[in-house]
DNA sequence: TTGTAAGCGTTATCAC
DNA sequence: GTGATAACGCTTACAA
């Protein structure tokens, strides 16, 4: 590999030369920089990034931390954050966190020690104090999928608690009365926002919030499959059910499907998060979308204007979801409301 | 942050001395490594990873190149690769091609820009010919998905042909006689094969290759669609249908149930790769399963070996899928084959 | 076993 | 506008 070294020579300039003319770090003469740039053309010259990186303490790279790689949700966010990174020359870290506070840890250690100059971070183990804390560090990170008091500004979120709301509120709309509610973890806060959305939703229609008719899924799809279970043994009648995210809602179907229940005749089914499968279900899936392509690209953006001083772009902190109707809801007459 | 240097004077010992007790690159005196280690603790030294990189011509970092990052396929891929990269302390850097030759290649230069130590490539636009030649390069490299004659020991493929040939074997020996089959493209090398394996087991059992029956889709769920609306409209006969891959088979269904076709009473379906929501579908889908986050395992082996003198593995270059049967193949009874 | 010193390929600060 | 030259923080012969 030539060097700049070697580039210097040959146009017979002098290395500070070639750096500028490789930076547009200073005002170089058209003569020279022809020069220049001619004798990189002709040895093949790549500027070596590393080296780079060492004299300049910039790796144009950015490190990313999502909870799991397999599914379709974290490859959708992903996709919006790569594409907007790669089009300014910036690379892409990818680290996984296993929604275990550990290992979120030492990933965003990891990360640091590969002196990225950002990171994105969507964990839901790690603490609100501890993201403060590393606000204090060397490295500028977002933060997706949480809003967090201390450092607002470096959190990209979805208004999750309004998902809920339209969620539920779109089962309301059709007549139902009785609904069931499958929530994620009630440690991670998006579950419990959709929860509080579900409930305001309810208190806004004057239906009373059962107890009995809430199970606390995983966010996986066995999460979707205990909770149906569990709601067909208890025997408290609804005619729908709202799943905190699509997974546990196809989980639900399915078994709903098992027990002899048709969807959405006998029970209604509203997701949340329109992931990619969603409409291969039968009958398909009335969900929340979450634009996570969207909100990815949104993060990279911060990191481009904050970082990388790449203005240009307003940057949005708070998205609002929005529902897709698809088949999953059925309506109910007005004046028979409820089975 | 601390350097080596501060290390050094802290503990009374040279840098080459504390450099050799980071990497156990040479025996150092219990006490003296001692030293180092607690004159470290105290002043938090964290090695400065490009440094270092400069400094021994190694990055400790792997490039992969997929085609895109949306769908559950590549991001199960990933998970297998991260995994077992992370646990050496080496790290992942992506990029995507989007089937377009230029599009690879310039990823390609762009990972090897980055000094990546190796390359997984999963890639289907650029030809045999270039992945050779890149054989000759500095940079070792490993392609997922295909196996090229003159570099076949860098290749990690799957028997796509047999999948292709088991998966319509599964039809025929349950009494379907009359196939149709939504193909992949036509320019990539692994929807030809898992062709070439359907029509094998057609020859197998004595069934000619109509080829009014098959279609060329596009691997996504628009394939799927435009395919079974094509099969219908063209009115020849069939009662079953081998889709090169659950995104198709998945739009497919929804076409046939649209068109009041029943699976798998009027039609049955089989699908290839197993992706994650192919038991979301209504019936379950019968696919065939692809390992691929075995397979990018098994990559990143082959460069933790071939690399990084990690030893200790068998590397496999060709995976051999199976079946997985579920619910959207019906039996038809031997005494009365075919609608 | 430990130390010395020469790189690694750039960027950046000065002078000129 | 251009050129010396000192960092950047580490690895690695080669000596001792």
């Amino acid at each position: 590999m030539a060097t700049i070294y070697e580039v210097s020579r040959l146009a017979g300039v002098s290395l500070a030369t070639v750096s500028r003319v490789m930076n547009d770090s200073a005002r170089v003469t058209e003569k020279t920089r022809q020069k220049v740039l001619s004798a990189m053309a002709e040895l093949g010259y790549r500027p070596n990034s590393i080296a780079q990186s060492l004299a300049s303490n910039r790796t144009n790279s950015v490190g990313i931390l999502v909870p799991e790689l397999h599914g379709p949700f974290f490859g959708t966010m992903l996709s919006g954050i790569e594409a907007e990174l790669r089009s300014a020359k910036k690379h892409v870290i990818i680290t996984v966190g296993h929604s275990d506070e550990e290992k979120e840890i030492d990933g965003i250690e990891f990360l640091m020690s590969r002196n990225c100059d950002a990171l994105i971070l969507h964990v839901d183990a790690v603490s609100d104090d501890y993201l403060e804390g590393l606000k204090g560090g060397r490295t500028p990170f977002v933060v997706i999928n949480r809003s967090i008091p201390g450092i607002a500004d470096n959190c990209i979120n979805l208004d999750n608690e309004y998902g809920g709301y339209i969620a539920t509120k779109a089962l309301l709309e059709r007549g139902h009365r009785k609904l069931a509610y499958i929530s994620g973890p009630h440690w991670k806060t998006d579950a419990n926002e959709r929860l509080a959305g579900h409930k305001k939703a309810l208190a806004e229609f004057g239906v009373p919030f059962d107890e009995k008719l809430k199970f606390e899924g995983d966010f996986h799809e066995s999460g979707g499959t205990s909770g149906m279970e569990y709601l067909i043994r208890t025997g408290v009648p609804f005619s729908a059910v709202v799943c905190a995210n699509d997974d546990m809602a196809a989980g639900a179907m399915v078994v709903a499907r098992e027990s002899g229940l048709t969807i959405p005749e006998d029970v209604s089914v509203v997701g949340f998060d329109n992931l990619i499968f969603s409409h291969f279900t039968y009958p398909q899936l009335s969900t929340i979308d979450y634009p996570i392509n969207d909100m990815g690209q949104m993060a990279a953006r911060w990191i481009l204007q904050n970082v990388y001083e790449r203005g240009g772009h307003e940057i949005r902190n708070l998205f609002k979801p929005e529902l897709v109707d698809r088949a999953s809801i059925r309506t109910i007459a007005a004046t028979a409301p409820g089975p």
